[in-house]
DNA sequence: AAGACGGGGCA
DNA sequence: TGCCCAGTCTT
């Protein structure tokens, strides 16, 4: 690991900030399903559908995943067409896909259960320096910490006051987590910026409002430019993500014939439709035959 | 480092 | 309309 060397203002903002924090943590708290549940994968499938999609949305399919699939093998042995359809509404197909090889692998190499470890973890399909430390924090109390869009904005503001490399965002959320009950520290970083530290602050009743830098010292915000913080989104409407999107849309009513398929996506341009199509089956969503197109997963000849 | 990748909700 | 959201992977 480099080193990583903050100024002395940035660490001394760390210990009012840890204490701050942990006052505060019930009253940030929300009533989200996940939080403090106690499957491992039940976390690790709802920080999958975390993945760029706001908590609202993701509660009622959560419900729903969990309920088919109560456990990796479950999930494993399931074809790929029935997870594409339970993740209907969430976007991202790619992550169900993902999540239906990370539950294999869990199967084939870890005997069925989630791997506690960050570095195994990292290595499973569609997870990412974020989830793999989110799931080994709040399934298994590992003591890492996770830093997000939310975490990012609170480092940059709170503690630092200007934008961070990622290393150092890194570096400073670990030198912030308490000794103990790690997960519910890191779930407290969460919420003050899913609540108060969002995009546009709302500063007027946070509970570390007076631990502040940006808010005592003043300045630019220095979030939007921070490592962690989101990058704005090239527009979707008229985008090749939204008509993806409609392709699976009519593939998950089951397989059809590709002319059929064509005409329901008749104001598609037939060059630009046969390279998103490539595009799905390169990404192993879709499967194309002489006559007909389906899901992956799904039986071709099914109505 | 920059782009690609869904889609619903809300100003 | 424009912009956001508990990111990851590819180029």
């Amino acid at each position: 690991m480099p080193e990583v060397r903050l100024e002395p203002e940035v660490r001394s903002a760390v210990v009012p900030m840890r204490r701050a924090l942990r006052r505060a943590s019930v009253v940030l708290r929300r009533d989200l399903p996940w939080v403090g549940h106690d499957d491992p994968w039940a976390i690790f499938v709802s920080e999958v559908m975390l993945q760029q999609t706001s908590t609202s949305r993701v509660m009622e399919p959560w419900r729903r995943f969990i309920a088919f699939y109560p456990t990796p093998a479950s999930c494993a042995r399931a074809p790929l067409s029935d997870i594409l359809r339970l993740w209907q509404g969430l976007g991202y197909p790619r992550r169900a896909k993902s999540l239906h090889d990370a539950a294999r692998t869990m199967v084939e190499d870890f005997a069925g259960a989630v791997p506690s470890a960050p570095e195994d973890l990292r290595r499973l399909p569609g997870v990412g320096p974020y989830t793999a430390h989110a799931v080994a924090s709040f399934a298994f109390e590992r003591r890492v910490a996770v830093v997000d869009t939310n975490v990012g904005r609170v480092l940059a503001r709170a503690l630092a006051n200007r934008p961070l490399r990622a290393r150092e965002a890194q570096h400073l959320a670990e030198s912030l987590l308490p000794r103990s009950q790690v997960a519910a520290f890191n779930q407290a970083m969460l919420d003050l910026g899913a609540q108060h530290c969002t995009k546009v602050p709302k500063c007027a009743h946070c509970p570390v409002q007076r631990q502040c830098r940006w808010r005592r010292e003043g300045g630019g915000d220095p979030a939007p430019a921070s490592a962690g913080v989101s990058r704005p989104q090239a527009a979707f409407a008229g985008s090749d993500r939204q008509v993806r999107g409609r392709m699976m849309a009519v593939l998950g009513a089951g397989p059809v014939n590709r002319r059929t398929f064509a005409r329901q996506l008749a104001d598609v341009d037939p060059t630009r439709r046969e390279r998103l199509l490539a595009q799905l089956v390169r990404d192993g969503l879709v499967r194309v035959g002489d006559q007909r197109v389906s899901l992956s997963g799904d039986d071709p000849s099914r109505h």
